[in-house]
DNA sequence: TGTTCATATGAATAAATGTTCATATATAAT
DNA sequence: ATTATATATGAACATTTATTCATATGAACA
């Protein structure tokens, strides 16, 4: 994912709208702000961890009752619990031997319902 | 504590608590919503995508248009409007040689909004 | 102490993905 | 027709990523 500044595009300029590139330019947000906001929806971006936190919507679980009910190896939950955690989104308890997580976000269920709306509209 | 053994996965079974297991699998969405609302994720995951759509909240724009802005081959915002293309999230027209893209679907800039407050409130 | 068990993690592997390069397609103009 | 140009696309390449396997860590308990 390399980003080269060189200078002009690629088009010969006279189709350019340069009105309007200029004015969206303005109207972007931030580097950093798209860039994180890649970065979120990467970490959504995978079956194993939409089901995960589908899961942690409906109650606080263990690793091992989340491999069970997914149907995977306690290895691959704990990986995918680790992204989930980097991304602020889970937080867990430990109880002993067990470790028990739950979500850390209110918005990842806005963000999830929004998205099967678009889904189902699509239908 | 009494368990059955299923024969479940990974860890040994006295430790999933097979109510919250069963109770939990009772909630879930169908598979296939939630593998296709992972692929929906997939699609905003890409920094190059979320600047296109970005870019589409403001204006319609041509090819060159969006290379122009976000300083990219033409080949390469090519291709990724045609991920958004079959993701049915931009649509086009043909006007001459140009081909103008803009947006297919309402629910985009909300989501994407959730996601920038739920960045906004970790900073 | 040593054992057991739930979880975490590093390394390896396979699969997916984004960009580039070269080229094809489609439209307009000469 | 021929040329020019905007866009699309296939192949190749590099990079990322999800899972597995083996093993480490950390807590309870005999």
């Amino acid at each position: 994912m390399s980003n080269r500044n060189t200078e002009l595009p690629s088009c010969s300029s006279n189709v350019v709208h340069e009105e309007i590139v200029a004015r969206v330019n303005e109207e972007m947000p931030r580097e950093e702000s798209l860039y994180d906001l890649a970065e979120l929806f990467k970490v959504f971006g995978d079956t194993t961890r939409v089901k995960i936190l589908y899961a942690l919507f409906a109650a606080e679980m263990c690793v091992c009752d989340i491999a069970a009910l997914l149907n995977m190896s306690q290895s691959a939950i704990s990986h995918q619990l680790r992204v989930l955690k980097q991304a602020r989104l889970v937080k867990f308890r430990r109880q002993g031997k067990v470790v028990y997580y739950s979500l850390d976000d209110d918005h990842v269920k806005q963000i999830f319902d929004q998205g099967l709306t678009h889904i189902n509209e699509l239908a």
